[in-house]
DNA sequence: GGATGCCGCATTTTT
DNA sequence: TGCGGCATCC
């Protein structure tokens, strides 16, 4: 028991030792706040506070789960397990399961992922005949999800004149119109979106006063992790439920608020000692990740900004290497310098994969950096960007899944209606729309009840509307008896997905079937859990919900060792030896969408400085002067960012020479050819035209060939001139390197290359009709 | 009604 | 480049 604490430094110590009243932990990073955390949790349990009585919000699952298991190893495992630990959103859904009835909801609602929601709403003003350049679905659905973190109903928003008013600014007078139909259907498929979680948890509080005394005298001890990130939605759920005991401990770091885009409120922590009364403070101030370099170097970025509170960040540790800066000619010669630092600093060093992280502001930039990383041989994995969960083949099995669950299901249930096809066109879907509106019910209710309404089906397809309805029922019994596992292996096999993947043998197919087969490898893993913990009955619902809000990070099992590929705002949290932040280049990052306004521009810079201190050794930036983007080739000059940091701080490497990327020389496709070891001082554009193309062997072989002064043209303004700097010898060649064919021989070098390239059956069709807009100019 | 093919658009960050 | 939506043809 006192060991623990002996771990601790004073600093730390004092919150860890607070029992009781509201308290705030500002903690820099790498301050130890998990750590405080953790061992309060720890205490409050020694203190005599019993386990059921306190709630822990992270902000990820992962983080729940390791503060939960490091908790575990102190005070034991039977205790630990009653303690409410998880995020915001998983913590409140079993809530909301618990007290559905309350808001006339079924406890078997279906969590709508951002994809569901993004159809609905785009099926919604379909329906309503909307011009859909107008109302973008995007834009429409961070329109709702920023009124219900507000907390403005559909209710409230047509009491609102301004927001109305707003709307109809905006050449949106319909919007108020979609958000009531979008809740509407949500409601009527028993489905809640993310935003729902907070939106209706708030809704169940405020309405039902037995229900918010109830958990009032449950959570005592309310502990809040990363509280510069909550939202309002968030603010008053956690004001709710501390109002009674206010034993509410708030940890965060204004500094790396990060979120403000979801509608995080910074000001929640810059005014939380106003919010209770008797707030004792806590600073953690002294930084245990990294070196002396990195701290005030981040230190430094962070004084540009205005609104901050007063802390300072030091550390102890080693003064440690500068922080390299590294300009690169294109994203993939950055990409290339980061495989080859990469590679040079584990031979060196001695290191592993997993010591290394690359950050980046979008994950449309991760490409480049993977494209290197593979050639170097160097095993990465990207986190973030599409989840596994998101994967089609996999969203088709859990809509399935979610059908048993929830048969008012409305986004799953046409996902799957016809797939695998069985007839159902998209006339027979929109009438069976209608119905479900025009009866009220849900369109699964209208299936069962195909003959006894009015519909304008023929008899054919209600037919196979039953057997759909019968195939879905079968499922639903079969749930009765079977565990999650034997249901879900039945239903790929019964509903025909398992053949459908099987039917055609391309690669694609082979994956699809290999990631099916690791989701129910997931769905075993998960009922063998259950079985573990001896509890309930290891349900298929339970699975779904962890599923439905689960995240990449949280499927690492950190079992094997990579290079971690992830946007900055993912990497909160996480800390790593070398870390290369990359991109660094005005309009990227900061991004152009970020720099309207000083607090826009000063969240880019929190998350600059995110960025910087998850390296504890050493941190690389770098930048390249242009840049693939939009399929184009665009200029980009440093970001102010770097600028911002003190020089002293920093090792600015200088490329050898100046040169352009060539892909054709720098590829390793090519051979022995050492990147950076070819230096050109003038661009070098290999080009070609139909003309120099010659098919042999029924349009297997071609011969491309890249003579001088040729130049390609779009014939098209705007999106397609795309071709302009695509279609060389060399990128093609890079395109055959994602699988669509080989090269047999390549000659020359240089604006006058000759290529000989095995095309698969697809490639050469596409490369043609590339091909097709190129005339010769010169 | 279904499959195939073409065009056009997209990229800021995520529970 | 990559996907989704729409049109066309079977």
């Amino acid at each position: 028991m006192e060991t623990y604490l002996s771990q601790l430094n004073d600093a730390q110590l004092a919150p860890t030792l607070q029992k009781d009243g509201p308290m705030i932990v500002i903690a820099g990073a790498g301050s130890g706040k998990t750590r405080v955390l953790t061992y309060r949790i720890a205490y409050l349990m020694s203190q005599g506070v019993d386990s059921f009585n306190i709630l822990a919000l992270t902000f990820t699952n992962k983080a729940a789960r390791e503060m939960k298991e490091r908790i575990a190893t102190i005070v034991g495992t039977s205790e630990a397990k009653n303690l409410w630990m998880g995020t915001f959103h998983s913590v409140f859904a079993k809530i909301l399961r618990f007290e559905a009835d309350r808001l006339g909801y079924p406890s078997n609602f279906t969590i709508y992922d951002t994809q569901d929601s993004d159809r609905l709403i785009a099926s919604i003003i379909k329906e309503m005949n909307l011009d859909k350049d107008l109302y973008k679905y995007k834009q429409i659905r961070s329109r709702i999800s920023s009124y219900k973190n507000s907390l403005i109903t559909v209710k409230a928003y047509f009491q609102n004149p301004e927001l109305i008013e707003a709307d109809a600014m905006a050449r949106r007078p319909k919007m108020g119109e979609i958000y009531k139909n979008y809740v509407d259907r949500c409601f009527k498929a028993g489905a809640m979106d993310f935003d729902d979680l907070l939106l209706k948890t708030n809704e169940l509080l405020t309405r039902f006063p037995d229900v918010l005394a109830k958990y009032q005298d449950k959570f005592r001890y309310i502990l809040v992790d990363e509280y510069q990130d909550t939202n309002h939605s968030q603010y008053l759920i956690v004001r709710a439920l501390s109002d009674r005991f206010q034993n509410i401990c708030v940890v965060g770091d204004d500094a790396q608020s990060i979120y403000a885009f979801r509608g995080a409120n910074i000001n929640n922590i810059l005014n939380f000692q106003k919010d209770y009364d008797d707030v004792k403070l806590f600073r953690l101030e002294q930084n245990y990740r990294s070196t002396k370099n990195i701290v005030n170097a981040a230190n430094s970025i962070i004084d540009k900004n205005q609104t901050k509170l007063d802390k300072v960040v030091w550390t102890a540790n080693d003064e440690g290497a500068k922080i390299k800066v590294n300009r690169s000619l294109t994203d993939g010669d950055e990409g290339r310098f980061v495989a080859s630092s990469i590679f040079e600093n584990k031979m060196q060093n001695q290191l592993r994969n997993s010591d290394f992280a690359v950050l980046y502001r979008t994950n449309a930039q991760s490409r480049a950096i993977e494209d290197a990383l593979r050639k170097r041989d160097i095993p990465y994995r990207i986190y973030g960007g599409l989840s596994f969960y998101q994967r089609k083949e996999i969203k088709d099995v859990l809509s399935y899944l979610r059908l048993i669950i929830n048969p008012a299901d409305e986004e799953a249930l046409k996902r799957v209606i016809n797939y695998p096809a069985r007839g159902i066109g998209q006339t027979t879907a929109d009438r069976l729309i209608v119905a479900a509106n025009g009866y009220n019910r849900s369109i699964f209710e209208v299936l069962q009840n195909i003959d006894k309404i009015e519909i304008n089906i023929n008899s054919g397809t209600k037919n196979k509307l039953k057997d759909f309805v019968t195939l879905i029922e079968s499922f639903q019994v079969l749930n009765q008896t079977a565990n999650a596992f034997e249901l879900a292996e039945h239903v790929t096999k019964a509903s025909g997905l398992i053949r459908e993947f099987n039917k055609d043998g391309t690669p694609e197919g082979v994956a699809r079937m290999e990631n099916i087969e690791e989701l129910l490898n997931g769905i075993k893993d998960f009922v063998e859990g259950q079985k573990e913990l001896a509890d309930s009955t290891a349900s298929l619902a339970e699975f779904l919900e962890d599923v439905a809000l689960a995240t990449d990070l949280d499927a690492d099992k950190g079992d094997s060792d990579h290079v971690a590929l992830m946007t900055i705002h993912l990497a909160k949290g996480l800390e790593f030896p070398y870390v290369y932040i990359v991109g660094l280049e005005e309009d990227m990052f900061p991004s152009a969408m970020s720099m309207n306004t000083r607090s826009e521009l000063e969240e880019e810079r929190r998350l600059f400085y995110v960025a910087l201190t998850r390296a504890e050794k050493q941190a690389y930036l770098t930048y390249a002067l242009s840049r693939y983007r939009w399929g184009k080739l665009i200029d980009s000059e440093p970001s102010r960012f770097i600028e911002e940091i003190d020089e002293e701080f920093l090792d600015i490497i200088t490329p050898i020479e100046e040169r352009r990327f060539n892909p054709m020389l720098d590829s390793d496709i090519f051979g022995d050819v050492e990147p950076n070891k070819i230096r050109f001082k003038k661009p070098v554009q290999p080009t070609f035209n139909k003309k120099q193309f010659k098919t042999e062997k029924a349009s297997e072989k071609i011969i491309i060939s890249t003579p001088k002064n040729l130049k390609p043209v779009s014939k098209t303004n705007g999106s397609t001139n795309l071709f302009d700097s695509k279609l060389t010898v060399g990128n093609i060649v890079e395109h055959l390197r994602f699988g669509k064919g080989e090269v047999v021989k390549i000659e020359g070098v240089g604006g006058d290359t000759k290529a000989e390239i095995k095309f698969d059956k697809g490639g050469i069709k596409k490369l043609l009709l590339r091909f097709a807009k190129l005339e010769i100019i010169g």
